[in-house]
DNA sequence: GACCAGGCACATC
DNA sequence: GATGTGCATGGT
């Protein structure tokens, strides 16, 4: 209990550290939710530059929409996202999407967004290309649900303030924020954008951090 | 030229 | 359940 209320603790400094240090981020980097969901397709283990351009390229052909991913062929989507890397697989990945949207909501983001959430995470799961880290982000960034999203930077940053260890799964990450910090999507929004920030600047593979704000945290 | 980036599915033990 | 591997581009 005392090592649980320690990192409670901690990670409610991180958060204020991380805040006063980059302010408001207002993400996701998205202009309508269905792009943040593309987003979240194309951005698996690939840098965000390269997901822009795929964005870019998509917007160019006029098929940035569930109707449009729909029609496509699968080769041609493939070649359109191909700056964001695995493209055949995450053409693939998108068309199972869009069958998912068209099929149970009608194509609808609204639709979508309606559902509960637990049911939602579980179906979303299902999809092919859709893992935990795909279907939190969908859930929070494009649904404005109350979700943790974990990726790696949360868990490199975590790890290195020995927070956690290495071996904690994704489950135990989200439980851990999801338990001290009370259900507010602009919260889960703000704190995940800005880990994400810190660990691009501050906390890569291999790099210590010499200038992290979170310094003062160990 | 190696290393890395906002994962996931699948095979194998 | 844990571990290993393929998928692929573009920036540093």
């Amino acid at each position: 209990m005392e090592l649980e209320s320690d990192s409670a603790g901690r990670l409610r400094r991180m958060y204020a550290l991380l805040d006063a240090r980059f302010g408001e981020l207002h993400w996701w980097p998205a202009d309508a939710p269905f792009e943040v969901v593309v987003g979240a397709i194309l951005t698996q283990n690939t840098a965000w530059r390269n997901v822009t351009l795929a964005i870019a390229k998509l917007k160019e052909a006029a098929v940035l929409s569930p109707g449009g991913l729909d029609e496509i062929g699968e080769d041609r989507l493939a070649d359109l996202i191909r700056s964001s890397g695995y493209y055949r697989i995450k053409a693939g990945r998108l068309k199972a999407l869009v069958r998912f949207l068209k099929e149970e909501y009608g194509g609808s983001m609204d639709c979508l967004a309606a559902e509960e959430t637990v049911l939602l995470r579980s179906k979303l799961l299902k999809v092919h290309g859709i893992g935990e880290e795909t279907a939190d982000s969908i859930l929070l960034y494009a649904c404005q649900k109350p979700v943790f999203v974990v990726d790696a930077y949360t868990k490199r940053i975590l790890m290195r303030h020995a927070i956690i260890d290495a071996k904690a799964s994704y489950a135990e990450v989200q439980a851990l924020f999801m338990k001290i910090l009370p259900p507010d999507v602009r919260l889960y929004n703000q704190f995940h954008a800005l880990i994400v920030n810190t660990g691009k600047e501050f906390c890569r593979k291999k790099e210590l951090c010499p200038l992290c704000p979170l310094q003062e945290l160990s």
